[in-house]
DNA sequence: GCGCTCCTGACCAAAAAGGTCAGGAAAGTC
DNA sequence: GACTTTCCTGACCTTTTTGGTCAGGAGCGC
């Protein structure tokens, strides 16, 4: 149940994009102001490209950019681009699992962590996480001093 | 964002001592209950033994049992005991954590990530389990068609 | 003292995580 | 058309994690 360094590099690549515009902007570029590995990034914004999620050209003037408006890109988008499907329990979709005996209704629990996940990342876009503008609902997840607490 | 198979295995085994009250049960009993290959089993309660969930006996009429009532033990420590902390990014909890530039606001979004699992994991108890009485609020979250939906 | 069951550490293979390296291929500039 | 710039791609690498297995020891009950 992590967040992976490369999930986390994208999604903030990502936003770096989404406050480019239109413009393309360079991978060293992306590299330097989210202190990432300038090659080990290339490959992240490769497979961002290949889910369609950027775009790029090569050059002088090249660069990266979003394939679309940036409100209209989530970040479980991107999640889901370089790490898969979230919230797989033994590389399966909690779907698909039949539990037997005394625990057959984990599946129930992981179908709703999974919809607890969702109800996050898939409301969140790029947009609100430049703007600090996060929906109400996750800001009011965030708020509770509670939430800040380790355990 | 996945579940590991030791943390999936250490949840049913624990339902299946959930299930069986006062009791020791054998560790090859709760290893073909839930289809768990014995000696990885072994291990794993040994685990929530050091953690203090369960208690063991040795010899005839020995076994395992849980150090707590059923209804006192959440999912969340059982995870928390097999996989360590919930919602680490980069092996750093989520309120250490210090971004720049444009991702600034990611770290809410994690807080708020952690947050949701914590509504599922932490308020479903073993007896919840094993009686298939999840709290509303779970089961609210499990009941939409949408919530069983791939994507 | 004997059988049962847990306890423990060592070991192991395969995969994933987190990168690095070297070179090729397109786009723009002079 | 050469040159520079920047992306594109595959190969490679080390370390950690995952998902186990194996062998033996130690305590408990009879």
């Amino acid at each position: 149940m992590r967040v992976s360094a490369k999930a986390d590099y994208a999604v903030r690549a990502a936003a770096e994009l989404a406050a480019g515009g239109d413009e393309p902007v360079k991978g060293e570029r992306l590299a330097e102001a989210q202190d990432i590995p300038l090659q080990f990034l290339e490959h992240i914004l490769l497979e961002l490209k290949h889910h369609g999620i950027v775009r790029a050209r090569r050059g002088a003037k090249g660069g990266y950019w979003l394939a679309k408006p940036a409100d209209e890109v989530t970040i479980a988008d991107i999640v889901r681009a370089v790490e898969g499907p979230i919230a797989h329990v033994q590389s399966s979709p909690p779907e698909d699992i039949e539990y037997k005996g005394h625990a057959e209704h984990l599946q129930e629990v992981w179908i709703a962590v999974r919809a607890n996940l969702r109800a996050v990342l898939e409301h969140v876009t790029l947009a609100d996480l430049v703007n600090g503008e996060l929906p109400p609902a996750v800001k009011d997840l965030a708020a509770p001093a509670d939430a800040w607490a380790p355990r």
